[in-house]
DNA sequence: TGCTGTTCCACCCAAACAGGGGGAAATGTT
DNA sequence: AACATTTCCCCCTGTTTGGGTGGAACAGCA
């Protein structure tokens, strides 16, 4: 057995405090890491972020308080030493192409063991990138079929979703009511479905709304 | 310090096995109760039950393997007394009634602390009902707003969300396209919204699909 | 400079949707 | 038996959708 130098310091930020002391107390028996602190809110982590950092931040992305994307961004840019690990329920291509887009070092589901948390804390914390094997395959098959869209085609993706009609739609961004329809069919077309109805699911399943 | 008589047993079924780690590691810790087993899958939980039942079972709403719901139902009737502990992050009014109604005997959230489990744990073994505070309000304020609905409009409503046509669905349950066209718009109307594209939207938000 | 792609708008047209009306048969309740 | 409720069907109306086709303005790029 080996004498150990340094416990890695790893944060939690997850709004489901049974993860949060369920996990600290799996870390904690662990010998290559312990936490330091646990938040529910972004906003507690952002304060106290400012006085002291961790080595490992575990971030879920639905957060009660804002955007775990936006907020992985924003330590990213503010606190560049700090290695984040995404941790979430979340197998959506999207999120997962967009999380790790943000800066973040790796992708765990929580339905990874403890076991395999531990080695990605320790993966993430040495600087490598870890993007456990289920992960690997959603982004792997994902890449043929991701739906690119362009800037207008998500803003009206996004007002078709909230039951807005073409016309209304049109009035709110300033287009021709036949433009907008034009973008529907597009988005139709894209998502290889045949009405609103159907192209509604499919974004929300695809976590694009 | 009291002596311990006796530490109530508990099982798991989660398919987040993070969750399940943590769980079993916060609970074992105390002195009111022990988990004798976990289980990632209906299958596997199915199986352990005809050779042993533990006092409560911890059960999430979604796992891979069907819905937690029907297992519910399932084990009320099999294992009456083994005590159903419901532990999800679904906060929706819908399904909190059903599970209910299935035989649950507590339902918590996952952002409940490992105390509050604990109490919960605790007094579902005692036979009591345990309804976590946060969950006895949406209880409370989604009774006067609940949907419902008859089962021909269930039926339809739930091929609507899969994107089919008045007169597809129709054709599929053996009635007028009228009749389907009249379902819709009682639908709509008992939904409060101004077309298909949102009833869908609200329907899935609500879990009823 | 020409090429390619994106964005925007237009027109036709059939189908589907949504709002309003009325009405009949079956079922259940009292 | 009288009543309400549920379920089912039909009519009319205008709007919205979805499937075509076509074309102009503008960008980036070779």
């Amino acid at each position: 057995m080996t004498t150990i130098k340094y416990r890695i310091d790893v944060c939690i930020v997850d709004d489901h405090s049974m993860l949060n002391e369920g996990l600290t107390s799996v870390i904690n028996q662990s010998s290559e890491a312990h936490v330091s602190n646990t938040f529910t809110t972004l906003a507690a982590c952002r304060q106290a972020l400012m006085e002291r950092q961790p080595d490992v931040l575990l971030l879920d992305v639905s957060l009660p308080d804002g955007d775990g994307i936006d907020f992985c961004r924003e330590v990213a840019a503010d606190y560049p030493k700090v290695r984040i690990l995404a941790v979430t329920v979340h197998d959506e291509y999207s999120l997962i192409h967009r999380m790790l887009e943000a800066g973040a070092h790796g992708y765990l589901l929580k339905n990874s063991s403890g076991e395999e948390l531990l080695g990605a804390i320790v993966a993430v914390w040495k600087g490598q990138k870890y993007i456990s094997p289920a992960v690997a395959d959603i982004l792997d098959s994902g890449n043929d079929r991701k739906f690119v869209l362009t800037d207008v085609e998500k803003n009206v993706l996004k007002q078709i979703c909230d039951g807005l009609t073409n016309p209304e739609i049109a009035a709110n961004i300033h287009l021709s009511t036949e433009t907008i329809n034009w973008y529907r069919k597009r988005l139709l077309s894209k998502f290889n479905v045949k009405n609103s109805v159907s192209l509604v699911r499919k974004a929300m399943e695809e976590k694009l709304v």
